[in-house]
DNA sequence: ATGGCTTCATAGTGAAGA
C-alpha cells in the first residue's frame, strides 16, 4: 500500500506531470493540493484511463483538493465540519479499508495579517475534528500541505527564517498538537537524508541550491504507523520543465 | 534588495503563494 501526497501548484497545468508520476509510481492513493480549477473541469477522464479514480473538491484560482485512488473511494467528507468556509482545502475519504485525510493548511502570508489567525483556527478545527475522527476510525493517515516546517532541520536557513511564517512557535505548536492526537510524522520514522525538503522556491534557483522547507507531510494514526515500510520525498518531478514548486511525499504500508 | 518566479484572471497589471 503505497500512499502520496503533493502540491501541484495547478493541476491543469500540471496533469502531465502527475500522470507520468502516476504511472512511474502507481501509488495506492496520491492526494492532491491546489489544484486550482472548478470540479467541473477536474481531469476525470484522463485520470481514469491511467487507473485511478478521483473525489475532488475545487474552486477556481486557489486552493483545491483531491484524492486519487485506484480502489474506490467512500464515505466522503467535503470541507472540515464544524469550520464553513468558502475555501475548499479538505477532503477525506476512505480508501482499502484507511481513512484518507487531504488538507491544504492555510498558507499563513506572515505572523501578524489576518490570514495568519485564520491558519491557527483552521488547524485548531482541524485537531478537533479529527479527535472525533480517530475515533470512528483508528486506521487514519493525514497528508497534505501543512504549511509547517516542523522543526529546524525542516529548514535551510533556520536563523533566517526564526520566527517567520511557516516556522513560527503557534504554527508548531499546532502541528505537534496534531502529533498528540497519536499521529506520527511517518517521514520521520525512518533515517533520512540531511537537508531534506519538500518545497522550493521558485526564485533565486533555490532548488538548485537546495533552499527549501519541509512543509508536506504524512500523519499515520498508530495502526498504520506500525506497519510503515518507508517514507521519502521524491525530488524528480521538481527538476521538470514548469515543475510545481513542491514535490511529492511518499509513504509504504505493508499489507 | 520585502525582490527574486509562477499561476490565475485579465487584457496591463495585481494578488497570492511560501
Amino acid at each position: 500500500m503505497k500512499l502520496a501526497t503533493w502540491n501541484v501548484n495547478s493541476l491543469k497545468v500540471r496533469l502531465p506531470h502527475v500522470l507520468d508520476w502516476l504511472a512511474a509510481n502507481q501509488p495506492d492513493v496520491l492526494c492532491l493540493q491546489e489544484t486550482k480549477q472548478e470540479d467541473s473541469q477536474f481531469p476525470v477522464d484522463e485520470l481514469q484511463q491511467a487507473g485511478y479514480q478521483a473525489v475532488f473538491s475545487g474552486q477556481k484560482t486557489y486552493n483545491g483538493v483531491a484524492i486519487i485512488s485506484k480502489a474506490v473511494a467512500t464515505e466522503v467528507v467535503y470541507g472540515l465540519p464544524g469550520f464553513p468556509d468558502e475555501q475548499k482545502r479538505l477532503i477525506a475519504a476512505t480508501v482499502n479499508g484507511i481513512r484518507v485525510v487531504c488538507v491544504y493548511v492555510p498558507n499563513g502570508q506572515s505572523v501578524d495579517s489576518d490570514k495568519y489567525r485564520y491558519k491557527l483556527a483552521w488547524l485548531a478545527a482541524l485537531r478537533e475534528w479529527l479527535k472525533q475522527e480517530l475515533g470512528r476510525y483508528p486506521k487514519l493517515a493525514l497528508l497534505g500541505d501543512y504549511n509547517i516546517a516542523p522543526e529546524d532541520r525542516d529548514v535551510h536557513d533556520p536563523q533566517a527564517w526564526a520566527g517567520n511564517v511557516l516556522v513560527s512557535e503557534p504554527e508548531r505548536a499546532a502541528f505537534h498538537a496534531l502529533e498528540q492526537l497519536g499521529l506520527r510524522d511517518s517521514f520521520r520514522l525512518f533515517g533520512q537524508p540531511e537537508k531534506s525538503y519538500s518545497w522550493w522556491d521558485y526564485r533565486m534557483m533555490a532548488f538548485r541550491r537546495n533552499m527549501g522547507l519541509r512543509i508536506d507531510h504524512i500523519l499515520l494514526s498508530a495502526p498504520l504507523a506500525q506497519n510503515c515500510t518507508g517514507c521519502a520525498i521524491d525530488r524528480a518531478p521538481r527538476k521538470l520543465e514548469r515543475p510545481s514548486d513542491h514535490a511529492p511525499v511518499v509513504a509504504d504500508l505493508a499489507g
